[in-house]
DNA sequence: ATAGGTGCAAACAGTTTGCATGTAT
DNA sequence: ATACATGCAAACTGTTTGCACCTAT
């Protein structure tokens, strides 16, 4: 049976309140604020339980590497910041689920992530 | 100056023939059958170069890793089979190039990945 | 009491780098 | 001849695993 443990629930509420999907390091980070000897590896032993569970959802980043939020189950994309490097949540763009591609392909999901600047950045650049 | 070595020529070439995009190891074991004393440090340079010089174009498929493809002008996505996992392009789906998102977000590009059942592999399937 | 979880260190995979040797110019 | 490229091994980064110790049940 599955034991509820300071360090899962720390974890889990770390990814839970941030606002953005975080990646291992900056979750071990935040959570070490409150547990300071938290390990690495426990991180990714919870990443990889919570995903399981359906509650983490991974986000890939062509090269920045494997980001995590909380599982939302609409249908959204990512957005990465080439000035701050974040990962935004985007709501947009109804596509079809499922669809069939030119060349015979079925397609049963897609990740979109888009590049540019955020709100933020681009302000303070004005 | 910059060379043109037996290494490169073939490196090159094994990009340009294969119709979908190779990952370096793969990129490793085509050129290895024409030059077996080829070393992957000689291809993770030489990709580099390629990429510098605009002939190859990386793509970021999440839990695969990176391929490459030939540099092509077109606007197009990828197609990740999920029962042979290769990566195939895919011409579609016109979409404006920059474009503003919800939340203010300023976008400049940005990746779509299909994953899915290719053609060929439905066909076994039934 | 004990099954399951943790922290640490070692192992791994993918990629990069240092260096002595090789080669295109 | 020499600047640049290669192959090999070592280093590095991100992730996983083995194991002795710890803890929720």
């Amino acid at each position: 049976m599955e034991r509820k443990t300071k360090q899962r629930q720390i974890i889990e509420s770390v990814i839970q309140q941030e606002g953005r999907p975080l990646n291992p390091l900056e979750i071990l980070a935040c959570a070490k604020l409150i547990l300071p000897r938290l390990g690495i590896a426990t991180v990714y032993r919870t990443i990889r339980l919570l995903e399981s569970e359906g509650k983490l959802t991974a986000v890939s980043i062509p090269n920045k590497g494997v980001y995590y939020e909380p599982t939302r189950n609409v249908h959204h994309h990512h957005f990465h910041c080439r000035v701050c490097h974040k990962i935004f949540e985007i709501d947009c763009c109804t596509e079809d689920e499922t669809q069939e591609l030119p060349g015979g392909f079925l397609a049963e999901n897609h990740e979109v992530i888009y590049h540019g600047v955020c709100k933020n950045c681009h302000n303070i650049k004005k």
